[in-house]
DNA sequence: ATAGATAGTTAGCGTTGCTAAGCGATATTC
DNA sequence: GAATATCGCTTAGCAACGCTAACTATCTAT
């Protein structure tokens, strides 16, 4: 695959660093299209995503939660509203401040996560079987700076 | 889960597989986010992608434009009329079968890929500046991979 | 006590992708 | 050569998601 698309020939090869963004962003956004479609479990991309996030920091605020999802505080809210709805996590309200919303997950949630961690990951996971130990290692890496751009706040 | 990435080597992986599956699609659902409010010159990131591979492939029927960015008919019929109005790309009936819808980038079209060729990923180029050579080798590797798993039809 | 800031919610918009159903054009079948 | 089936695309309508603006309730500071 020479995703040289057309004419880009920035002096270097396919390595520079515009032509990776591009190929990247690209990539990006389709294999999003797929896994928003493979969602599993009865929880929804986003949905999942929160709950790993819950999970992992344990209670938090919904503005944490957001923040950390790189949401806006409404999208967040209706996240956690469905989540609430399936049974998959608790509301508590905080004793000292009555604003905050503060979320754990619930043993039902916490349950879904144990039987399958990678629910929304299934899809990703089978297709790793036709990749290399180290295709899957670049890919683990990748994860770690994708992660890392997408928590630029900008 | 988060730092995992270290330790991912073939013989001593942190979880394997599946891991490395469950924290790429978190990434990559994260990432996406920030990419979709960041397309720029005026066109939304799935048509930034058709217009890529329209200008790579050059002249294509709309089922296969769908199919190579594995979207429904229905959906590439919408981006494509929305470049059209856009006067980014043109249609052309095909001469031996009067049902097939064949595009093909217009001169404008052309001039907004060559004159920012990373229109969309000029937000994540500049986030690059962050990283380090050899990360953006990763990343450029990892591009490669996602696309791959992204094509896989199932 | 009052004014301002803060956390979250409600309301409403636009984008994107899908499935189902429709339409004209081409292929096939008799 | 007419009836039927298939094909390529479009239309119609649905649902998920994320956003901004505006509102409520609560807390903080003066």
């Amino acid at each position: 695959m020479f995703m040289a698309q057309g004419a880009a020939e920035p002096g270097a090869e396919a390595g520079g660093e515009a032509s990776v963004a591009s190929r990247l962003g690209m990539s990006v956004m389709r294999l999003e299209r797929k896994l928003r479609q493979h969602s599993a479990g009865g929880v929804t991309a986003s949905q999942y995503a929160a709950l790993v996030t819950i999970s992992k920091k344990g209670e938090l605020t919904l503005g944490e939660l957001a923040a950390a999802e790189g949401v806006a505080p409404p999208s967040m809210t209706r996240i956690a509203a469905n989540l609430e709805q399936a049974g998959l996590l608790e509301r508590r309200p905080d004793p000292l401040d009555r604003r905050v919303a503060r979320v754990a997950i619930s043993d039902k949630g916490a349950e879904l996560l144990a039987e399958a961690r990678n629910l929304r990951a299934v899809y990703l996971g089978e297709r790793f079987a036709e990749l290399g130990a180290e295709e899957v290692e670049v890919l683990g890496q990748a994860a770690e700076l994708l992660n890392r751009l997408a928590s630029d706040p900008r």
